[in-house]
DNA sequence: CAAAAAATCACCCTTTAGGGGGTATTTTTT
DNA sequence: AAAAAATACCCCCTAAAGGGTGATTTTTTG
């Protein structure tokens, strides 16, 4: 899909002064046109797929329905649609979870509206757009824990567990026997100091070892 | 951290011509320098820790040990330091191992010497880089399965079960009865055509419902 | 409002994957 | 040469998982 000047953005925020200024500021100084603005997902759902929006600039912090849970709302409206998410928190799990519903991008309310506008003709042009700080957050938690009591095996190991593979599959898969991933997750456990494969699992997750 | 004039970069790339291009645009149109420039791992490793570099720009499809399997090596001699991955290739596979394994970014080898310049003042000044098509990469790879069979509490419970909890842990997490908790985990294998936790987190990761 | 879908809870019965303890050899790293 | 990692076996035991069946309540939706 190709960035057409004609593009359709809807606004869904509830600071009117911020819903206003960057209406104001993406009608005048982009390509795009802002067709509605909306102080709230409530005020919004009935109304906004007759504006027919290619882009919703959508707030996290909204009276009544929050962002995260318009996410899916607007996504089964407007299936086609690309989600920009605007917010002045960024824990990681807020934005992972907002990525994880559908948005397109994910930015907060300092962000420049000119960012703003790239993201926009971004998320048009089939790239999502990332803001660095966040673009950072989801880097961190994707990264593992560097000093890891494991060795390199049992990590492997330990990963194929998260995966829901039993001793037999994760033997088949490593070409070693069973006994010997008992072996290692035996030596897992006392590493970790827990004694079930479901407190590994969690304590993996947790201290991001895989 | 503050993107100093003489922030020091090294290079690691194979192909002759993107490497002292990249360095030369580096030099000559930032305030960064490129310090050294290696065609391999191999090459650098023994090197690497008495450049002194801030930013590393490596390339991926290296002659020897190739960028992914550098990059861990390189976080081990140099904690400190940014990586900035370089790439013609972009399966997702690829793109999150790198971020997995501690790359700060992500571009590929049609990006203007000016983005990536602007990349290593992002990644100095703590905001890792991403580009679009990375991001977007990301991002789908973060997304659920819109249409899953699972319906919204099947979903939850599936998600705390990839999380190794134990039916009784999921009851207690959502205020119902284990009992419920295995009525609900029936219907999802059934849902998910199979019969044992490690298969249905399995076919769940696999197809991306949760 | 009525029908359908989703969520809740219960009892029976069977199996096995997982966990504890101990020992030992080979390979790799340092 | 010593230490660390990876490999492999044996015995024992049970908590958790899985199959079957049935039923009530709540929520959603046409």
């Amino acid at each position: 899909m190709y960035s057409q000047p004609e593009s359709r953005v809807v606004i869904i925020e509830d600071d009117q002064t911020i819903r206003e200024g960057y209406a104001y500021l993406i009608n005048h100084t982009s390509p795009y046109q802002v067709v509605a603005t909306y102080p709230s997902f409530d005020a919004a759902k009935h109304k906004i797929s007759k504006d027919q929006p290619d882009v919703i600039i959508l707030d996290i912090q909204l009276p009544g329905t929050n962002g995260i849970d318009a996410l899916p709302q607007l996504k089964r409206l407007l299936p086609q649609v690309y989600i920009i998410m605007l917010t002045v928190y960024e824990t990681e799990k807020t934005i992972l979870d907002a990525l994880a519903n559908g948005a397109s991008g994910y930015f907060t309310k300092n962000t420049p509206t000119a960012k703003l506008i790239e993201a926009i003709k971004d998320v048009l042009n089939g790239g999502g757009p990332m803001s660095p700080d966040v673009a950072k957050t989801v880097i961190l938690s994707l990264q593992k824990n560097q000093d890891s009591p494991l060795t390199k095996r049992e990590t492997q190991i330990l990963e194929l567990m998260t995966t829901g593979k039993d001793r037999g599959q994760i033997a088949k898969e490593l070409f070693i026997e069973v006994e010997t991933v008992k072996t290692h997750t035996k030596n897992i456990y006392t590493k970790l100091n827990v004694n079930t494969k479901a407190e590994a699992i969690q304590v993996a997750k947790d201290k991001r070892l895989v």
